[in-house]
DNA sequence: CCCCTGCGTTCACAGGATTTTCACAGCCCT
DNA sequence: AGGGCTGTGAAAATCCTGTGAACGCAGGGG
């Protein structure tokens, strides 16, 4: 895989679908509607997945910077993506909290 | 990858995975949801494997210091442990006590 | 044989730490 | 100006930690 910054062109989870170069992710074909942000949260997860990732990768992929000592954005936005994936998949536990940790994105439960 | 004090990057026994690294445990490829005390002492136990650890070792790897004289940390957390590799992984018994002693982990029975 | 003792295991809980969520002000873009 | 996106602070909810106490088990002594 060589891709400069790691972005596959496509990522299935269930019926989670998620095509970065589109900047898009459906779900059974329907697009949700994410800000560039919260796509971009939810690509980094989604390519890692089963990976507990730290705040700080997070932070370092999607802001493309390093996060303040007290910084809770990734949080906010985690907060946000969950409850619009929710939404269109209700019941789906797609990311998992790892406390002091993280979070990991889980195509299944 | 500079590597820490002690830490093997990875350590493997039958289908269970420690990635210290990573911050990770998991068993066939998915993690299991430990807190960061419960990873530490996991790490610390596999480490060193078939070799009887005494409280005061543990605690001094896991606690970075020394236990009060009737702390039983070790052994709530040992039990916590137990518990959710035991959901993960039934029937096996991965840590053993030693009665007057401490505990070792055995990867196999 | 029964009781007592020592040890390990587990439960319950309080305090602390961390995460989740809400509300809001500033920005950017149209 | 309007509408949505962003990030921040702070309250609310949740989880983790360590402790004391109860319980079970095994061995020794009466």
């Amino acid at each position: 895989m060589a891709m400069g910054t790691g972005q596959s062109s496509r990522i299935s989870a269930g019926r989670l679908e998620i095509r970065p170069e589109e900047h898009a992710a459906l779900v059974d074909g329907r697009p949700l509607s994410l800000t560039v942000r919260e796509l971009q949260l939810l690509v980094t997860l989604a390519e890692h997945p089963q990976r507990i990732m730290t705040r700080e990768e997070l932070f370092a992929e999607v802001w493309a910077s390093e996060p303040r000592r007290e910084d809770r954005s990734v949080d906010v936005y985690v907060s946000r993506l969950r409850a619009k994936l929710g939404e269109a998949l209700p019941g789906a536990q797609l990311i998992h909290t790892h406390n002091g940790i993280g979070y990991r994105f889980s195509p299944d439960g």
